[in-house]
DNA sequence: CCGGAAATTAAACACGCGTTTGGCCCCGCG
DNA sequence: CGCGGGGCCAAACGCGTGTTTAATTTCCGG
């Protein structure tokens, strides 16, 4: 009690005091706070992590108090899914879209181009993965095991055990196995990349990232191929 | 003050009080209480990540005070960095009798084989890779980095690079990509282990193992052999 | 058999965290 | 012109953290 009052009675005395001109709606918001928020989110969780990274520090880095954090999301948990729907969102559509324009038919090389084109063209996504999904706690794992077991696995899956059946890829192949290894160099590179960038002469720009390609995809099927030696 | 003398009366009715036979040193010690906080601090740190893992709970798992933490290794930093050197320690030793005992002319997917059983015994090298090395804030990233650029990673390019000048290796195969693709089979279905093990029917016992080894060596040496069709 | 070193503990401290509160200041409607 | 509500902020609260301290017990060499 007699605390309480005498913090009252302090920020009563700061309160309507001397120097305010700070606080308040800003004149004319140019910003869009939210967005604001989502992007510095987006930046530092997939960088750091989600307990790593203080809302405190979210907030400032889009320039503002960590109570919006509150008012905009709830709370830090708040943020931090609403990002990640954000974020996963191209992805997710991406695949839609893959697997309503494969014709059925089509080579698992011209899948994981399509595949790894995508993720190169968003830039959080391999943290995302590495957070996410990789990660014994990622928050979206789950979603993403009922996703990919439920939408994307078996499709790749079917591919490839229809070309091993037409004799166009080996007999031996286990398509599970193939499988994995589809993730692998259609995935893998893009988590490696801030180490393997500065080991090797290699950049990821346009040019080097079609290269990058190229070589995975040409890898792939000649590795499954029938006909070739083992 | 007022409060300091309260909590020096309070501490002093529950110090020298009734209850007290669970200080001082332990009859005889049959446990080795450091050899338990590191294995602990394997097991949480490389699972749930530094930040995410408080000290209090890595002595709580080890079954001791957090101050044995400071007592054993100054400070939380200081117990992670012993566990990461003991944790890298069969790693290094690996690749060193790998690099002794590669006769030169080894087959890239001989050297593959090699790595991935390393890999396969020590379970928890996949959490280090995710944590340590891939993710952007890894203490031993840089560590990483030196000694796969200095060591590792050039050798398997120059193998690479003989591979293609003597004709058994396709001409249009770049090295350096290759190498990428050689980690990328070597090191994602490890990464992907827990989730993929969950969507396919693939067990990763000893005989699941060799089953994944045998693919993937065999995927590597047909998809970058000469002769095959691009 | 005694005294100091080693090992362990409970308790406290300062600090940073996520969250709450209360109030300021601008805008737009009446 | 006034005023109510929406956008925004400073400050505070309670809690958990890493770390320190002091106390306590056992072990072991002389």
């Amino acid at each position: 009690m007699a605390t309480k009052t005498a913090r009252a009675a302090k920020a009563a005395r700061t309160g309507p005091g001397r120097p305010r001109r700070t606080r308040g709606r800003p004149p004319a918001a140019e910003r869009d706070l939210r967005a604001d928020l989502l992007a510095a989110a987006r930046e530092l969780f997939l960088s750091y992590g989600y307990r790593a990274v203080s809302a405190r520090q979210v907030a400032a880095k889009a320039g503002a108090n960590p109570a919006m954090v509150h008012y905009y999301f709830g709370s830090k948990q708040g943020l931090y899914t609403a990002m990640l729907r954000e974020a996963t969102a191209p992805m997710v559509a991406a695949v839609d879209r893959m697997l309503a324009e494969a014709p059925g038919q089509a080579d698992p090389a011209a899948l994981m181009d399509a595949y790894m084109r995508v993720i190169g063209r968003h830039p959080w996504i391999p943290g995302l993965l590495l957070r996410e999904v990789f990660a014994p706690e990622g928050a979206y794992r789950e979603d993403f095991i009922r996703e990919f077991a439920g939408r994307v696995g078996p499709r790749v899956v079917e591919l490839i055990r229809r070309g091993v059946g037409a004799g166009r890829l080996r007999a031996d192949l286990d398509p599970q196995l193939a499988l994995v290894s589809f993730l692998s160099l259609a995935l893998f590179p893009f988590i490696a990349r801030p180490v393997l960038g500065r080991v090797l002469d290699q950049r990821f720009d346009d040019e080097g990232l079609a290269a990058l390609i190229g070589h995975s995809t040409r890898l792939f099927a000649a590795g499954t191929a029938a006909g070739t030696p083992t």
